[in-house]
DNA sequence: GATAGTTTCATACATATGTTTGAAAAGCAA
DNA sequence: TTGCTTTTCAAACATATGTATGAAACTATC
């Protein structure tokens, strides 16, 4: 059985460091220090500091993925196996939203990670970002299937402006708030997320030609009632 | 008269070199082997490394920010002092997108720089676009004339947005191509242009209550016929 | 409690990399 | 030319940093 304990020491050491300091200030002798742990241990556990950093990125990153999947299938089950466009964009960003933003996740070291691995992008977290197309094709598929008319070209678009509305805020709250000066209420998450999953809907359902009544602009903080998708 | 020779070769080898390899990859080395000239010429001509590379950012930035403050003014006085909204928006994340995408733009060194700031994000450059605040005040300030009525807070969210969908195509052009596996052309720089607009144009107004006609979704691909602004 | 496997530790290694230096070369004005 | 400034150059510097090593400490099974 092994000691579980200095690996854990370092994984936590690591990621407070790297979300207080980003990865470009933070070397494995800051991480050793900080977890107590000797300087080799880090390359006797995991190879080589570039692991380190993945494992991390990849244990959040199952969170979030698993976070979204489940909001996914549970909007699915609701629907009777079809899931509504406004859930499977919220499926699709509220988990991310949720663990980046709001004023309570400022403590949370977890969080601050995600948003330096979101702005820092280095090496060894482009690797793995590059393999999550896989997952967003299952929202591709679920979105497909809520809109069966759509082209798929305007559900990919859709898609991708979501995830830049939802990461763009994360990465570039800081500038919002002082290009704001403090208006726009970058605590309220939920408000957030209603915000980008109305924008998206309403990117996604532009154009389309209505089935019986015309299609009217949502109402601004608050689900959707979409009529005929 | 000082000799601009070898400070240009260092500017346009290390612009070209960060381009293809990124900032993590490339030495100072790599650079004056590439411009042939002495390894002190960099910290002779620019001071230090960080200089170098703030110099580059730099230059292409007053580049876009000019480029876009050129189109708010001629949308400005098309309008006779006041621009339509989906023109300011235009002038937004038309030169950005321009600058960045197309097929023609492969070979463009300063494109394909400006991506790898965008993707990368090195500490100089970080320290540049926290000024750019000053620079989106003035958009800021357009929207408001072109939607006097509209909640501050509304215009801020808008042109985050904007700014979110445009640098967000730059940014996960590749991943954005995987996942439609080639269906969204990502060469047609003024369909995406087109589309960013509208979809922000959209987000502005939605929620707005029209003064006489109920406002209507934009028709996909072309320029906005709004009524009421 | 001896043995084998696992983990920890101090230390050394290698070397990549930005920066500095001091002299030589080139340019330029008188 | 002479003298001054600017620029170039080879070499050295400093040192931060990831990684490797080999012995010691620890753990558990028999």
């Amino acid at each position: 059985m092994p000691s579980d304990q200095t690996r854990s020491a370092i994984l936590a050491a690591a990621e407070r460091l790297y979300a207080d300091r980003g990865f470009g200030d933070v070397t494995l002798r800051d991480i050793v220090a900080e977890a107590n742990v000797n300087l080799a241990a880090v390359n006797y556990h995991f190879g080589s500091k570039d692991e380190l950093i993945a494992e991390l990125f990849v244990t959040r990153s199952i969170q979030t993925n698993r976070e979204r999947l489940n909001e996914l299938k549970a909007a699915e089950e609701k629907g009777g196996g079809r899931a509504a466009i406004e859930d499977i964009m919220r499926a699709l960003v509220g988990p991310t939203l949720r663990g980046c933003l709001g004023p309570d996740r400022e403590g949370s070291t977890a969080a601050r990670f995600m948003i330096r691995a979101s702005i820092e992008s280095v090496p060894p977290i482009r690797r793995i970002k590059n393999r999550e197309v896989d997952h967003l094709r299952k929202f591709a598929a679920a979105m497909r299937r809520a809109m069966p008319g759509r082209d798929d070209t305007e559900l990919y678009w859709g898609l991708h402006f979501a995830l830049a509305m939802a990461h763009h805020t994360i990465r570039e709250k800081e500038r919002l708030l002082r290009l704001s000066e403090g208006k726009c209420d970058l605590d309220d998450v939920r408000a957030i997320i209603d915000r980008v999953v109305t924008v998206t809907v309403m990117a996604l359902t532009m154009g389309e030609v209505p089935a019986s009544k015309p299609a009217r602009p949502a109402v601004m903080h608050g689900r959707l009632t979409r009529q005929d998708l």
